[in-house]
DNA sequence: ACCTGAACACCGTTCAAGT
DNA sequence: ACCTGAACACCGTTCAAGT
């Protein structure tokens, strides 16, 4: 059962979340899938099984209520970069909503992080929330980019190529039509993962900051 | 091929995004799956033209500088509604990344919105990125509900049970080991998927307001 | 208890053949 | 140009049969 999840996350290192089917899996430990069904009730429990394993990789600080705000964006690099370290396990992770002992742990730690920092119980729960979406979502994001560069026939596709060909594709759009885009192709199409990544914890840690007691309307 | 996007959009409405199949859509239409390939190159550009048919009913308003907040906000509630509208439709945008002319229309819009609120261009297009995945992502999660109440042979499963089924899981847990979860049960699962979307709305716009020239590190 | 092969009911996509 | 049936190479899952 252990080594179901090792064969399952070398698959998804190697093809994607795609490929991670239960007869490749099963393929990978020399057996038969009907083989799988004896330790996992089905694949959204392989899934759920891998995704916990990546996200028991990421630390959690002690809370310290001086440094709440570094704490936080650490936390949360610390979970993009297992993310990025095993392309496809994001997919996994929107697709589920992960709820897992390593996951409770994250929430626990995030928890304790935030509310330290003075958020109010509701926003420090709500926020927990949106900082782990986002995460996800911009870990997935890139890993698209991955998956497209590896199955396309294009040998010189990277992640360079990509931007290039966004840049060409949105100063080829009819300025009349899309002044804004055509007259912002430098801005749109700069900076990488990591740097985008970085704006949008400063973003939602300033967010925070600023609606530290958000109640509920009406 | 309009009428494609049809049938499309109906099984959408009634079975969720994953069961778009390429037979199911040609069955809808009394014909064979292979029909279809004379009109779309393969499935992923059917998801795409669905995807692109539902974003085409959001409204963008016209940008006004002294209203940008209210503007940004009154646009993004648009979409998720839209997209609550097409159960389904959130998880193919997840998988895409749109970039049809409707999508390219709203970023247009959103585009001339943030630079009249004064934001750098730079953050305006971050900022774009980071709404878009942000509506898409809670209206996502609020079909997974959906999807969830659906299949499930409990006849009973609702919003409000699956609110109950998280706030008694919570609750359950080992306080020695979850002090936060189990002390913050009430608000960890309180208000529904709209409160919490106004939540990250008026959260990201902080943000904006904060960081509206923020630059690249390095 | 655990494993297996074979089967069932599905997929997306291709392709030769028709109109 | 458009449509079709049949086929290919896959899926997840079940189940009777083995050890």
């Amino acid at each position: 059962m252990d080594s179901i999840v090792a064969a399952g996350l070398e698959i998804l290192a190697a093809e994607g979340a795609d490929a991670v089917t239960m007869r490749a899996v099963a393929g990978k430990l020399g057996t038969g899938a009907a083989s799988l069904y004896a330790h996992v009730r089905d694949k959204g429990e392989l899934h759920a099984l891998l995704l916990d394993a990546v996200i028991g990789e990421v630390d959690v600080p002690e809370a310290d209520p001086a440094r709440w705000r570094e704490q936080i964006k650490q936390f949360c690099w610390g979970q993009y970069r297992a993310m990025v370290r095993h392309p496809g396990i994001a997919a996994v992770s929107l697709a589920h909503i992960p709820t897992g002992p390593n996951a409770l742990r994250c929430s626990e730690g995030m928890l304790a992080i935030l509310t330290a920092g003075g958020l109010s119980k509701l926003v420090a729960g709500l926020a927990v929330d949106l900082l782990t979406q986002y995460t996800t979502a911009v870990a997935y994001e890139d890993t698209l980019w991955w998956v497209r560069a590896e199955d396309g026939n294009d040998p010189f596709a990277s992640e360079g190529s990509v931007v290039a060909q966004a840049k060409a594709y949105f100063a080829g759009l009819p300025p009349a039509e899309y002044p804004m885009i055509t007259s912002m192709v430098e801005e749109l199409t700069t900076g990488d993962g990591d740097a985008r990544f970085q704006f949008g914890l400063d973003m939602i840690v300033a967010g925070l900051d600023n609606l530290r007691d958000w109640r509920l309307p009406g």
